[in-house]
DNA sequence: ACTCGTGCGCAATTTTCTTGCGAATAGTGT
DNA sequence: ACACTATTCGCAAGAAAATTGCGCACGAGT
């Protein structure tokens, strides 16, 4: 991970379709060792995936969610019960494990009101040992990128 | 936006790197249409960008916090102050407006506490007119994909 | 049944990807 | 300082993919 390598991520992060050429073009590579050096930040796991941003709402899918989760209890078989049950629900996008009140936080994606209703009553409580649920809605969004900031590791 | 499309997006979503080929094998196409209809979804705006799923600690920001934020007023001064200062923020990934408590919530990603002290200093509180800041740290993953759940326009 | 519009597949050109290979560079130990 | 080693680069050629124009087929509306 030098230099190049962050301007490697950094240009596909802008743009994940561009050619190897115009990759290799902004980082002053010729295409073999760019291409290469791809391959190999696929390879170590830093680049996870090549996805898309989708425009949730022109998508069928305009309501965002966020979730606060608490459970009745932690122990190993409940957190793990509560954690492969959230991996198996397609509406949610996102869950962290989370300092302060709650356990969890899910970001979750639904096409309306009823749509979320319907997933809290049949994808959460389903799940069992749920103490506490404090939904939010978003009804704007003002930012939204996956651009991670500049920053010079030491 | 017929079924087709759907599938396009599916597909590019778990691997928007694809080659136009594959692609249009996954959705039962010949090339060229399929590639057409890739540009239509892209000049309508539904496909909003290309973009990469890094590990955020190997690219080293390991730490993602979730900030709600309270505004002291909300005159149409102070609102749009906020959210372009926010914009600028590169370390502000998201910014929702939300119901509830807070106005606003953030997710931010740093590379450690310290930073994060420094991202509300000098970033956050700089802005002004904030009346609360309310920071939550994530200290696990449990779940995190971009993959739109399936549903059905009717 | 006819016409028009939409969207498909084919095919040829251009562009890009991919791989092996030799050369240059940087780092290491003597 | 020197030689040795390990990386990583650029070049080049064959393979694969993208891109465009064009003709055809299917469906909706008259």
């Amino acid at each position: 991970m030098d230099k190049t390598d962050r301007n490697i991520i950094r240009a596909l992060q802008k743009n994940a379709r561009m050619t190897n050429q115009e990759l290799a073009d902004t980082v002053n590579l010729s295409p073999s060792p760019c291409l290469r050096r791809v391959r190999a930040l696929e390879q170590q796991g830093i680049i996870r995936a090549y996805t898309l941003e989708i425009d949730n709402e022109a998508f069928g899918l305009p309501v965002t969610v966020f979730v606060r989760v608490q459970l009745e209890k932690h122990t190993q078989e409940v957190v793990a019960h509560f954690e492969a049950q959230i991996k198996e629900q397609k509406n949610v996008l996102e869950c962290f494990v989370m300092t302060g009140r709650a356990d969890y936080l899910l970001k979750v994606v639904v096409k309306d009101l009823h749509d979320y209703e319907h997933f809290v009553r049949h994808s959460l409580h389903s799940i069992g040992c749920i103490a506490s649920i404090d939904t939010s809605f978003a009804y704007g969004v003002v930012k939204k990128t996956t651009l991670l900031p500049d920053h010079h590791i030491v």
